[in-house]
DNA sequence: TAGCAAATACTCTGTGTCGGATATACGGAG
DNA sequence: CTCCGTATATCCGACACAGAGTATTTGCTA
């Protein structure tokens, strides 16, 4: 798993998209927008041009030719290399086959969390939870009425997949909610006692916790 | 949700450790490692020094003193401001209430899927099933260990999520596998043919796909 | 007690990425 | 004839990231 020289999932789709024909990047662009793939590839006109150049600078792909019409701008057109092909697949199959751990938001939100009384952060979790359901309900509309058109699920994969995340998020939050409202979760004193004495999660606390820590490391 | 300043999670956990002394990077990035929030939030010295370069800059925080020991490198002790300590609190309830699309490279490799065969996307999703249930067994075991020692809850929160989101992910793969292999998932035919014949996902496919998610966008 | 690893505390560099602003041309609607 | 939307980029500054480099001191081993 060697780094890769370019690592930005968005010259992944080119790769992708030149593997079917050549094209220019504006209308890599459009392609990618039609197919609702910028819901799940981030894109924009910074990042393209910059990702085109730089497959073009690894040879992953090259121009095919240049045309002008009229005095528009040019268009560049590229077409993928053998080397492309080969890093299409080898770069694909590995995202498929091997985790990688991501950062998300959420998550360093959760772990600095007790820098918020509990009564607050419970206020926000439930406005969180209201929020997750909202998309998952007009998510799942989506979804269904695709069904119903017969669109090839394959072509919307990656948007079912979403959809059993933010399940799983949701189901999170859910538990959070209950375990801060009917005090389950146990340290929940602790924490609002904190925060009442305007005393911070402590330095001995924290001292105790890291021995612990570093035993299972 | 207007954009913030500095955007950087890294950002938001050193308001964090200034909210409860002063500190210098140094010591920061040792504080974060000890208390394992490196896990869910990306840090490196890079980052770090231009992160706090950057907060200094917008008044977030500002330097308390420059100690020299000897002759070691100086060290330069950052103080949370009060514009600091409203950012913080602000960004972090923001994060907690408000759910952000974040893009993840499996969702990215999702939706270029069909630009292998299915045979070989089976085997790679074993192999990622396998790798996340691995996961998933040494998380747990390091969860129970913590419990065991009352390390509190709140402490690894932020694990305990991470658990799920695999654990739905798992379960994802799961169908998703089955799907393929025994033929349950319907369009399987269609792109295995389309790989033998070696005609890709086919313009006309796209035409006809794409009308259809217009009409639900 | 010499030797060497580890810790201390950064600093720097090159490259990648983001989002938006700007440029210019053309074709069609009113 | 004017204005707007679409076509096709380019450019910019700010931010972000990985990892190498540096120079000193401490602590442990043999």
């Amino acid at each position: 798993m060697a780094k890769r020289r370019v690592s930005n999932p968005l010259a992944l789709a080119v790769l992708g998209l030149l593997t079917e024909r050549p094209m220019h990047p504006y209308e890599m662009s459009n392609t990618l927008r039609e197919r609702a793939k910028e819901e799940s590839i981030k894109l924009n006109y910074g990042s393209l041009y910059s990702v085109v150049e730089s497959l073009q600078r690894h040879q992953l792909i090259e121009v095919q030719e240049t045309i002008r019409e009229g005095r528009r701008p040019e268009r560049t057109i590229y077409a993928i290399t053998d080397a492309g092909r080969t890093e299409f697949v080898d770069w694909l199959s590995d995202l498929l086959a091997i985790p990688v751990k991501e950062y998300t938001q959420f998550e360093a939100a959760l772990s600095l969390m007790p820098g918020l009384p509990p009564d607050e952060v419970l206020r926000l979790l439930q406005t969180r939870r209201t929020r997750l359901d909202t998309e998952i309900v007009a998510t799942r509309a989506v979804l269904d009425d695709l069904a119903r058109q017969k669109l090839p699920y394959l072509f919307v994969i990656e948007i079912d997949y979403l959809q059993e995340i933010r399940r799983a998020e949701l189901a999170f939050v859910d538990r959070l909610v209950a375990g801060i409202r009917d005090g389950s979760l146990e340290d929940v004193d602790l924490w609002r006692r904190a925060h009442e004495t305007g005393e911070l999660p402590t330095e001995q606390d924290w001292k105790e916790a890291e021995v612990k820590l570093r035993s299972v490391d």
